[in-house]
DNA sequence: TTGTAAGCGTTATCAA
DNA sequence: TTGATAACGCTTACAA
């Protein structure tokens, strides 16, 4: 032991890995690492991880469903101890995962989760969030909301839909099919997009659900001279800070990126550490968003 | 072999670092990877190691040189084949990366350097970005050109302000000190700094030098009244898009984040792939910064 | 060609 | 209490 000390010894984690058959490391893949949300995310992950003895290996899928499928195999061969994943705007087949618990490797969805497998989830509240959104746009006297959002795959689209829908409903406004845009993850798409539903739709606000989305909306609107808010009642973003400098009165819908990130890295360590102890069962969180009022009929929803 | 093939064996790659002493895996410390500066680097890291067959393992200073010591201890326990590393704010000295040298653990250095280490080093041209962009303030002209930057400490910031020196000098606007500020990372910290100095120094111009700081001018600007861009020309930044909507005709110093990720990361498995073969020369890498000019006075110099 | 054994650094187990 | 040994999965080297 005391010469353990002098020569500052450190047993080899490798070695040690081995030996016990875990690896003391969590796989994350997310879609995109250079992305508001998910790096907050991976902040919070990062955080609960490191507190608690574990190393964080991050990989990208870049939206793509391949690259996700190949993410999942280098994980396998990898050995992380666990995996924590936000799906792909490409990914609908989870079949990948489905390796994953066979292989008996804990797996936490968050954000962008699929109601097509049973794990442990992650989620915001989203149907509340578009709910409390669209309501306020609503109430402040708007009739014709657009929604412009992201890929119609994925259960954050799905959830938010939901909560837009149910809030014209409320409020007796009818459904209009053609308000609605999914928008993918190319740059030149949202911008054509957008253009077309201002013109063709003439919406009297939009609400968007991403801080791309967003940027591109006030983009449009000021290259066409639209006024804001006069003319068009806003919108959906990440960054406050930059949203309160484009339109000081902007509302926003808070995006819980680090909460959902330290949330299901604890969810799952825990189902690491108790793995061989007995089955467990499947747990969902939603963790609320928080509405950011700004006396103004604009509104925010954070990313992704 | 063909058993191999039918029971799709893979070799256990724990096994493997154990035996060869080497883990594929490598360590990259930066302050913070929630800044768009820092994950498009990773991005860039990501990029040529998943190419070359290897990991990537994070982990945050958060500006702390603390945390940045512990990050460098965790690294060498966990037997990462080589460490890239971006400086804390806090950073000054560097005996700790002398430690992993010492170790033969290759590293490389980037984006925020030290002059005390010699080592690989990849960085952007800050100088060449700097001088750009004051002396396009000058032609367009400003006499009282602010420069609101990172801590002194950081090589980025010694490098920018010997460039808005020089560029002075070559047009024999004397410098003046008290238009240089010097702002922390606490969210307080840079709108009073701001404040004091549009009011006390009355410049007619501010060149930035980040993300936040830009943002921050522009809150500051906005609330005192001062139109955009008639009483003051600007500017720093990141993200264009964003740039681009808070002033049409800002221009911006872009910095070579990716790139700067990639060639550092190209660096690093080069030094590690041939590390026993023979002593190597240390080498610094500038990548040139681009500057987008939007027919205006305006200028942007991108994070971090 | 095929097979066997040693060693990478641990820890747990069992024997002395 | 102390000490030797096996096993984790792999590769390399050498023997059969």
């Amino acid at each position: 032991m005391e010469y353990a000390e002098k020569v500052n010894y450190s047993p080899n984690p490798i070695a040690l890995s081995l030996k016990e058959n875990k690896s003391r490391a969590i796989g994350v893949i997310v879609p995109e690492i250079a992305n508001h949300f998910f790096s907050q995310a991976i902040n919070g992950i990062e955080d609960i991880a490191n507190k608690r003895g574990y190393h964080v290996v991050i990989f990208q899928s870049h939206e793509s469903y391949q690259r996700e499928v190949t993410n999942i195999q280098h994980i396998i061969a990898r050995k992380v101890d666990g995996l924590l994943i936000s799906l792909s705007g490409q990914t609908n087949d989870v079949s990948h995962l489905q390796e994953i618990q066979q292989k008996k490797l804990p797996l936490v969805l968050f954000d962008r989760v699929s109601d097509k497998i049973e794990a442990h989830k992650v989620v915001a509240d989203n149907f509340d969030g578009a709910f409390k959104a669209t309501e306020h746009l609503i109430l402040s006297g708007r009739r014709r909301i657009a929604h412009i959002t992201s890929p119609s795959l994925l259960s954050i689209t799905k959830e938010r839909l939901m909560g837009y829908q149910v809030a014209l409903e409320k409020h007796q406004i009818p459904y209009d099919e053609s308000l609605v845009k999914y928008c993918g993850f190319e740059p030149e798409e949202a911008k054509k997009l957008i253009f077309n539903l201002i013109n063709e739709q003439k919406p009297d606000a939009i609400f968007t659900t991403s801080d791309r989305l967003a940027l591109d909306c006030f983009s449009a609107v000021k290259e066409q001279g639209i006024l804001i808010p006069e003319e068009l009642s806003f919108i959906g973003f990440t960054n406050l800070k930059v949203a309160h400098l484009l339109a000081p009165s902007l509302s926003t819908i808070v995006q819980p990126a680090f909460e959902i990130g330290q949330t299901a890295a604890e969810l799952l360590l825990d189902s690491i550490e108790r793995k061989q102890h007995h089955v467990e069962e499947f747990r969902t969180i939603k963790i609320p968003t928080e509405m950011v009022v700004r006396n103004s009929s604009q509104i925010l929803l954070q990313n992704s």
